[in-house]
DNA sequence: ATCTTTGCTAACCATTTGGTTAAACCGTTT
DNA sequence: AAACGGTTTAACCAAATGGTTAGCAAAGAT
């Protein structure tokens, strides 16, 4: 592993734990075991290191969006793949949702800007489809929006909320991530049983 | 307004704006429009500051989700009060939900210690009456931790992720709420729908 | 009138923090 | 072996930041 994969990866692991805010550049030294000078020999400073570490962040949860929102399925099989492929992905990743939340909450002004990126994830396509089912009978009317907040509350939350989960059900990390896996298929057949007519 | 009212507002709108870490002691008392030894002299340090606001911003929210733990009613009914009156409180106070999540993350400890607390919000009485709903037949068959779980990802997710939101689907604030007012019986009828025999 | 308490501020202090620098280290080239 | 270039470090710096202090002004209390 060379010295900037070694200060990525500490950097990674301190921004996720306390945000931008909240790091230190001599924790993330520390982390890493270098020199703090070597930090900025690698990044420019604070800020490009963060940005670094949210754009691999954003760049790994993105395909696991896009792949809801421009896959071929029918809406139903979707909705299965998404949970099942997101969720995996998340238990394995598992402070990536609430890290990114939390920062695009704090830079609001930055989120603008980036969300007009080229290859950001963009729902109109999902919308158009669900408007398309909902025409064609296969699902009762429902707002689109409403549908694909339903879907990405459901998947999203638990993880985004983690630690008041763990709290307020008094479980453990594995009891946490059994509850995960469960619920893989738990969400699907909430909505499709909902919406399906 | 007593001057601790404004510090204490003051700290409120920072806090909830920046988080722990992100506020500037500073940046409170320019809000508040006093000089910065004023914060000392009302309150201890930062801390205590912070854990005022933290805990005024938990106390107003326990009682929305007491609601759903402690009321009397059928499954039904407890998820259409709770999503109508959880919407309702949190669209006036659109920050609380975002602000307690990630303060609690970045505190696992503190968290741990906190909801040890008497008053905390326990759902195990409602757990213990999805059992008996599902036992007598009303409900399917469903684990009642994933049925806690979607009620409050269904409901609390969109505003917690709320910047993400807006700027995915390019909605203002007031369009935000628009959707969030629809919100309030659409996510009841969702999960209704889903577990009714 | 004077002493005391309370609310408040300007100036200051100690520490932390992000960032810089000059020199040392080390493998490669000449 | 001397010169070179990229890598790494100890030491340092300036600014920011949380917190303190000494004192002022006004309102009660004696």
């Amino acid at each position: 592993m060379t010295t900037e994969e070694k200060i990525f990866e500490a950097a990674r692991i301190v921004f996720q734990k306390k945000g931008f805010a909240g790091a230190r550049m001599q924790e993330i030294a520390n982390e890493a075991d270098i020199n703090k000078a070597m930090l900025h020999y690698c990044f420019k400073n604070k800020q490009s290191l963060f940005e670094a570490v949210f754009m691999k962040a954003f760049s790994q949860l993105a395909p696991q969006i896009n792949l809801i929102f421009s896959s071929k399925e029918s809406i139903f099989d979707k909705i299965r793949q998404f949970t099942n492929s997101y969720i995996s992905f998340v238990i394995d990743h598992p402070s990536l949702p609430q890290f990114i939340i939390q920062e695009m909450n704090n830079n609001p002004e930055f989120v603008i800007q980036f969300l007009n990126n080229a290859n950001r994830p963009n729902p109109s396509l999902m919308i158009a489809q669900i408007e398309q089912e909902i025409a064609a009978g296969i699902i009762k009317p429902i707002p689109p929006k409403q549908l694909l907040m339903d879907i990405f509350s459901l998947t999203v939350f638990p993880f985004a909320a983690q630690t008041m989960v763990k709290g307020m059900f008094h479980i453990s990390e594995i009891e946490f991530n059994q509850l995960m896996e469960e619920r893989k298929t738990s969400i699907a057949e909430l909505i499709i049983n909902s919406i399906k007519k």
